[in-house]
DNA sequence: GACGAAATGATATAATATAACACTTGAAGA
DNA sequence: TCTTCAAGTGTTATATTATATCATTTCGTC
């Protein structure tokens, strides 16, 4: 069985390393600029496998001395949002990053209740019984949102 | 293909006192009292097959003359989901009627975003993908929230 | 360097949700 | 029937999440 959840003693500095260097790329790719304040939200975002909700991050802006406003801070969320290198969680009002920002995807969600970290998976079954679900009915998707709260393993066993 | 969605000219008032009584049956069986707030609440998102939020509730409650306060709207809320004759749409922050209450399920909803309407489905191969998704990286699920945007068919051919 | 579009700053306010405590109601037993 | 107490509701205040608006700054392009 492989867990979705990154190892206990993993180091952590590279997923914060991989993510921003994976960041710039995409951002160039799509011509956007990964301004200052969109990258000091984006590797708080990082700082954790956890989601952060936006006063959360606005708190910790404010804690490094950057005078910010919620609007800084939710218009650098929706502008990491648009370009993918983040996703929203509907059920937590929070945010985490996406560490498969380079190629389309509609993901689900693993949230642990217990430690709090999300993991993101791309599931064809899943996706592909939604897609099926909706044809039978006649529906057009055009977002999905899908979202699994319980335990991780490591909170399950442990 | 069966459309989810109500039909056009359908009669509305059934779909209403079905409501009612079920939910009448549902609370009974579990000696909880429907009083007359959580029947005012329950009846008023019946009112459509929309989901309508809980401050939509507490202005059509004031506008009937009743002296709520957005407390009472988000008590009664609470005991209708925790019966299951409501639910709650994550992505939407509002509440529609479900129409099969008496049995225990974890539905998926479709919301159209041209009529606003959303239709609940109970899809067993949606539901078996979560889980053996879940199964194969170990994850306990608790509660699962999927929810499909899009156009109904409707909205879709009109 | 001048220009204009994009980004950010700043202020105010809207929308969603809960905490805390007082009062009322209604089921259940004495 | 009366008492009691838990459940439900009223009321006020406040917490949390999100957006509208307009002023200012930044940055690439000419
Ligand atoms: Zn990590
Ligand atoms: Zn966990
Ligand atoms: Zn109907
Ligand atoms: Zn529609």
């Amino acid at each position: 069985m492989t867990d979705l959840f990154p190892e206990k003693g993993h180091d952590h500095g590279r997923c914060i390393d991989s993510a921003l260097r994976q960041a710039e790329d995409v951002a160039e790719a799509n011509n956007a600029r990964f301004t200052d304040m969109r990258r000091r939200v984006f590797t708080l975002i990082w700082q954790s496998h956890k989601a952060i909700t936006a006063y959360e991050l606005l708190d910790s802006l404010q804690a490094e001395g950057v005078r910010a406003q919620p609007p800084t801070v939710y218009r650098a969320l929706e502008f990491l949002v648009g370009l993918g290198l983040i996703h929203r969680i509907e059920s937590l009002n929070a945010y985490f990053g996406c560490d498969m920002p380079h190629h389309e995807h509609l993901g689900q969600y693993f949230i642990c209740r217990n430690c709090g970290r999300v993991a993101e998976a791309v599931n064809d079954d899943m996706s592909s019984a939604v897609h099926a679900a909706a044809r039978a009915v006649g529906f057009r998707i055009e977002a999905t949102t899908i979202e699994i709260k319980g335990l991780c393993h490591d909170c399950a066993t442990h």
